[in-house]
DNA sequence: TAGCATTGTTGAAAATTCTAAACGGTTGGA
DNA sequence: TCCAACCGTTTAGAATTTTCAACAATGCTA
């Protein structure tokens, strides 16, 4: 809010930002156009800036994810140079109101992994419907307590323990503890 | 970012949160719609939510304020009933670089006066052409220094003194100092 | 009070966005 | 290897937004 003309940057490429988002959180143009009422053409449009939409079809598309418009907008993904980030710069991205992760490098071009400072409220949980994707993911606990489901196994990982497993053995992670649960981890490739 | 649903409660109101934002920044539909390249009539239309801009266009408008979309949707405007506001709560405009205001109980309905948190940097200046509207106005001075010229008078205030005049008297306000200047303000009526 | 300037609102036409349906490309399983 | 399922893209037409121009309302000045 202070400073108005250092958020004016980039402002502009919607369609990437609808893009970005759409990968972190793993839906298909299709899946999403379903949720919001819209059709999958729409989207594939917006998100090749070939349309500029309108408030209410971003707000409908967005409300699929679900993403406010405000956080939408607010979302940094300035590409940059740098090789140190502050805590507070990271880009952060919130799943429900119980998982929320800071992103580490999301705007290098062309990097091999991306890293996650995530954080699970007491309860939260990825969801019965296992997560699958293409890569390899691994983490380790820095704080509160994980139960990490891969395949068939299920563990609870305290502090300093660690995961390491191939991304398309369907996967969950769950915070069984009544403190909130810090992890860092790592995908590869990076999924967005 | 944090917490998405939170912020997702009053976006719908494209429309207020513009007209809200034009006021502030004091300026009409035509010479707003002049300055984005659009016609003053699409801004009454968004204004009335009889249409949903599209990005371009709202884009285009912000730019003629200037704020980002960010911040547009950043914009705390919720209605309460609350009594007390915490200083982090309350709403804050900018006004170019040098220019900040927090505003107290901007939300609430009815009210008959703006008061108002003002911070201008060194060197930050309403501008050469002087301020009029209706109303009345006054002001305290709580750090730094601020150079008042209300018609043909001209006054630098230092902290503790005030000031209070007729609004539609041309007005104008300058930091002559080298540190911040603070100063509570308050309008009335409140003219946004 | 009359006249002028300025403000926000409207209606029809032009321009843009959105839908519906089909297309080509990729992946995974039989 | 073929097929089925799914992905994102594209095109013509429907729907919506935006422009252009005229209108009513308000405030200011003579």
């Amino acid at each position: 809010m202070l400073d108005t003309p250092r958020s004016a940057a980039p402002a502009e490429d919607i369609g990437s930002r609808l893009r970005l988002v759409r990968q972190i959180y793993r839906v298909t143009q299709r899946e999403l156009a379903r949720r919001a009422g819209v059709t999958n053409g729409a989207i594939s449009l917006i998100e090749q800036n070939r349309v500029s939409p309108s408030i209410s079809s971003l707000k409908k598309i967005l409300d699929g994810i679900p993403l406010s418009l405000a956080d939408f907008f607010t979302l940094n993904l300035e590409s940059s140079e740098n090789v140190f980030f502050q805590a507070a710069d990271l880009t952060e991205i919130a799943f429900g109101e119980r998982i929320s992760m800071r992103m580490v490098g999301n705007n290098i071009k062309n990097r091999a992994m991306q890293m996650l400072h995530e954080t699970y409220q007491p309860g939260a949980d990825t969801g019965e419907e296992m997560l699958r994707h293409q890569g390899e993911e691994c983490g380790i606990i820095t704080a509160g307590c994980l139960a990490v489901t891969v395949g068939t196994q299920e563990q609870v990982l305290y502090p300093g323990d660690a995961y390491y497993f191939r991304s398309d053995i369907p996967h969950r992670f769950r915070n069984p503890g009544d403190t909130p649960c810090e992890l860092i981890s790592v995908n590869s490739p990076p999924s967005f």
